[in-house]
DNA sequence: CATACGTGGAA
DNA sequence: TTTCCAAGTAT
């Protein structure tokens, strides 16, 4: 296959039938590129519309992101998850800052080399947010390179993802390189679906490999599957009735939720969560598992819920990253989103009553 | 190279 | 309800 079979077809395809209004395509610099990219990683265009816009509205230029506090930023990223990402883009806004005068460098290896950027991150903020002719190999690149050219195997493998980087560098051009690499997101996206592709209307249909021999359904193969272990284990829910507040803890990083509050998590021995608690505390009950899946583990969680006098802190807890947190909502934190869903369930939070 | 890292939507 | 997985990177 000629080098240019794909840009010929996939340019004046998305001049027609791309995406031109997603919120990151507005005013495309460098920054709001590089953002966006950050948190399209795992996931979906729709989650990451609102998150985009307000992230923006509150950080619009490099330098309020490298200004703002780390738990800033975790606030703006809360639910979205994959929290190391905020962490990384925070971190990489003060180095970009402190060492190049707070612009981000046209590079490829210097972009690499910032926390949370890998090749294909890299390739898309020289392409989409800097108009340079650089590669990128997304999930929806890998799928539809995999039909093209018909390769039967999972993506992930990395012989396979070796093989797709060569092919995607074979296909980029050198000029149009933006509207090339945004064409093939868009195709992945909305026409080379992973269920139900829609071949009919493909402007690759033509020279795809998959597609001659039918077997678009089939490829790219599936992640092979494991069986996600099963952690078990307790929270301490510890509630002051007067002052309407909880404990929360304030996660470490790395590990999950790092940098986030959340109620202090015990494995195994549910009630050496309580036997470590002040005297003006009355334990109330455990109650029934909250079941979470995250993408390594399952995890069934039992809420201990303590009742308190006194905002005093249990001696295990006696530490700078544990506080009060008043559930009226009047001190902004970063939240995982597991911890607000059970604070709107299972405790009263008197907002709307008062509206 | 394998594993850790979140969440919500779709089927 | 269960399963899969979406604009990947770090370690």
């Amino acid at each position: 296959m000629h080098a240019s079979a794909l840009s010929k077809k996939l340019i004046p395809w998305q001049q027609k039938k791309g995406r031109h209004d997603l919120p990151w395509q507005q005013d495309p610099t460098p920054y709001r590129v590089w953002v966006s990219e950050i948190m399209l990683q795992q996931t979906q265009v729709e989650t990451v519309k609102a998150y985009y816009l307000r992230f923006m509205q509150h950080l619009p230029r490099l330098q309020d992101l490298a200004a703002s506090s780390e738990e800033t930023v975790l606030q703006l990223w809360t639910g979205l998850g994959y929290y190391a990402r905020a962490r990384h883009l925070h971190r990489a806004a003060q180095i970009i800052t402190d060492q190049w005068g707070g612009v981000i460098p046209a590079d490829l290896e210097m972009l690499m080399a910032l926390p949370g950027i890998g090749r294909s991150t890299a390739g898309a903020i020289l392409s989409l947010g800097m108009k340079k002719s650089a590669v990128i190999l997304d999930g929806n690149v890998k799928r539809v390179l995999s039909r093209v050219y018909a390769i039967a195997a999972w993506p992930g493998d990395s012989k396979i993802e070796q093989q797709l980087w060569a092919l995607a560098h074979t296909h980029t051009p050198k000029t149009n390189a933006p509207i090339y690499n945004q064409a093939l997101m868009d195709l992945g996206a909305t026409v080379c679906t992973r269920r139900s592709p829609q071949c009919s209307v493909c402007p690759l249909r033509t020279i795809c490999l998959a597609y001659r021999q039918q077997q678009q359904a089939h490829i790219p193969y599936p992640k092979p599957k494991r069986t996600l272990p099963l952690v078990e284990g307790f929270m301490l829910v510890l509630w002051h009735e007067k002052n309407n507040a909880v404990l929360l803890e304030k996660r470490p990083a790395p590990g999950i939720w790092g940098g986030l509050w959340c109620f202090p998590e015990c494995r195994a021995p549910g009630l050496s969560l309580s036997a470590d608690l002040p005297k003006n505390t009355r334990y109330i009950a455990t109650k029934a598992a909250l079941h979470h899946t995250f993408s390594h583990y399952r995890w069934h969680i039992r809420p201990v819920i303590v009742r308190a006098t006194h905002l005093t802190l249990p001696k295990t807890c006696q530490q700078p990253n544990v506080i009060w947190y008043p559930l009226d909502g009047t001190i902004p934190l970063a939240l995982a989103a597991v911890v607000r869903k059970f604070l709107k369930i299972s405790i009263p939070v008197d907002n709307a009553a008062q509206e």
